[in-house]
DNA sequence: GCCGTTTTCGGCCCGACTGTTTTCAGTCG
């Protein structure tokens, strides 16, 4: 998997070529390397195939230097450039303010060329001396190499939800503030976020910026202005705000959803009409506002259906809202139960009866208790004889609740595609999960040979990645779809912060070719909470309700998966 | 360097904020 690395060389061509004040290529070799970013299967297996050149944004002399890289090691242009200009052009990009102009200016003025000669230039007050710059660039550049050095972190969605919403319960619940809400990557739901961007109208925009910058977990305020200010609170968390009129707040809303891509597609489209679209509105030649006032008035006026924020991605979303072609997106209250969550039977935390009660609390008609087979040491699984045991416990708590409480089991598939529990027992059970846990030589085979061989219902976390940690199983999905199809077997959606597995992009591809199932796989009552994030991932896979089999009623979907 | 219901050549999103200027370049999103 060398997506990343061959998407970081593209961003590194970009800036030294916009260090040499070269026109438009940066832009191209940026909007390659974005793609390639977010492409869902390896470079290699593209190279192979010969299909570099389909990726959006590479042509053939980008397609060409990639080949290079995939075959040699190394790109001559990027050492070329490079060498002209011999600086850590990411290290040092990547300190607040600076970008590549700046740096080619460092440089040709000290010959710095990292961030530990930048912050001993900077600490000799060298910085402040170089035409343009002045003290304050100089303590900006001392106060942001710490944050530098550390790197760029995007934080799981999981983990930013609750800050985020908090923020902006503590505005809406301020005077100062009208209307607000929570824009970026956020409420397009990707699985991480880099920053928590916020919209809002207030009668004072003053006031409330002051009120904002001025709040007790914020750390330092990298910029403040009538319409935008930049904090960051306590976790290193980057918050932006903006505060629009009335009038423009749908247009903004749009502008600030993002994502770039996508904006980028429909300011076209509105220029393609001699229209031009801003953060404040959609304007004809003469200025005439067109339209603003929210969302859905500016794609209409496009000629676009309302397009939810989860798909707008640029893959496709335009097109399909051009032509009237936009599935009707999956709701999170159309989920009738949750297919894994684990006890204390093995890695859960609680009790079979907590874990009804919460999912009776949360309205579901049916749960599946999935503990771990017992080969799965880590988590001390279950054996069959604590199967039996947990049945029984089962029966009495479906005396207690309205919710049906199924028996499932997260069986542990091995090297060899084999299961941790007997193929007699799983018979025995409601629904079976299986999903593997280890790093195995025969990925794709293991999985394809426990589908066809046991009664499997559900194939949890796929590719058992873990997001911006732990890099996908280098699998075969079509074969492994192709087999889920034959076999009847449903691919999960997993809700965990940390997996969203499928991931979103796989899930979009395959929809209509196997079912999915949507599950949280929680360890406790509060995970089971965590339905909305799979659900969003659902949405950004451009899934309807038909193609999450846990939206029907339990015997639906037993008739569906048995 | 890429790309095409406007184009195979000529466009390519655009506004806010900062720090340095004394009218604007650079950066960011």
């Amino acid at each position: 998997m060398k997506n990343k690395e061959v998407a970081d060389i593209l961003y590194e061509i970009a800036d030294y070529l916009e260090m040499q004040d070269v026109d438009w290529k940066p832009r191209a070799y940026r909007k390659a390397a974005r793609n390639i970013e977010g492409l869902s299967e390896t470079i290699e297996d593209i190279y192979e195939r010969g299909e570099l050149g389909e990726i959006d944004g590479v042509g053939e002399n980008i397609e060409n230097k990639i080949a290079e890289y995939l075959e040699t090691g190394e790109m001559q242009y990027h050492k070329q450039l490079k060498e002209e200009l011999p600086v850590d052009i990411e290290a040092l990009t990547a300190v607040e303010g600076l970008g590549p102009k700046r740096v080619k200016k460092i440089y040709q003025a000290t010959g710095v060329t990292n961030l530990d000669e930048l912050e001993k230039a900077a600490e000799n007050g060298e910085i402040a001396e170089i035409e343009g710059f002045g003290e304050k660039t100089q303590q900006n550049i001392l106060d942001h190499i710490e944050t530098a050095r550390k790197g760029e972190e995007r934080m799981l969605i999981g983990k930013a939800f609750p800050i985020a919403e908090n923020l902006r319960e503590e505005l809406e619940e301020s005077e100062k503030f009208n209307q607000v809400t929570l824009v970026g990557s956020f409420r397009r739901r990707r699985p991480t976020v880099g920053d928590i961007d916020i919209l809002a109208t207030a009668d004072d925009a003053e006031e409330a910026m002051e009120e904002f910058t001025s709040g007790s977990d914020v750390k330092e305020v990298l910029g403040t202005g009538e319409t935008k200010s930049s904090i960051i609170i306590s976790g290193d968390l980057q918050v932006d705000l903006r505060i629009v009129d009335e009038d423009s707040y749908g247009a903004a809303l749009q502008y600030f959803t993002g994502s770039k891509d996508h904006n980028v597609t429909l300011r076209t489209i509105a220029v393609n009409k001699a229209w031009k679209l801003n953060e404040y509105g959609l304007f004809d030649s003469e200025d005439n506002k067109l339209a603003g006032n929210t969302e859905e008035s500016i794609y209409a006026k496009l000629q676009l259906d309302y397009i939810e924020p989860e798909l707008r991605e640029d893959t496709g979303e335009v097109d399909a809202a051009a032509k009237g072609n936009l599935p009707d997106l999956v709701e999170e209250d159309e989920i009738k139960g949750d297919l894994q969550m684990h006890t204390d039977y093995s890695d859960g935390r609680n009790t079979v009866e907590e874990m009804a009660e919460k999912a009776e609390e949360l309205g579901y008609e049916y749960i599946l208790v999935t503990d771990h087979g017992h080969s799965l040491q880590i988590a001390s699984g279950v054996d069959e004889e604590e199967l039996e045991e947990q049945r029984e416990e089962i029966d009495e708590v479906n005396q207690e609740f309205d919710v049906e409480v199924l028996q499932g089991v997260e069986a542990n598939i091995d090297d060899n595609g084999e299961l941790d529990i007997s193929k007699e027992k799983l018979e025995e059970l409601d629904l079976v999960v299986a999903a593997l846990h280890n790093k195995i030589e025969n990925p794709t085979e293991s999985i394809v040979k426990a589908l066809k061989e046991y009664p499997v219902d559900i194939l949890a976390h796929p590719l058992n990645r873990k997001v911006s940690s732990r890099e996908p199983l280098d699998v075969d999905l079509d074969k492994i779809v192709e087999v889920a199809a034959e076999e009847n077997v449903a691919l999960e959606i997993n809700s965990q912060p940390a997996r969203l597995d499928l991931p979103w992009r796989d899930v979009k591809e395959y929809r209509d070719k196997v079912d999915y199932v949507v599950s949280t796989d929680a360890h406790s009552p509060s995970e089971l909470e965590y339905m909305h994030l799979g659900v969003a991932q659902a949405r950004r896979g451009w899934c309807k309700q038909e193609n999450i089999l846990n939206t029907l009623p339990l015997e639906k979907l037993k008739e569906k998966l048995r």
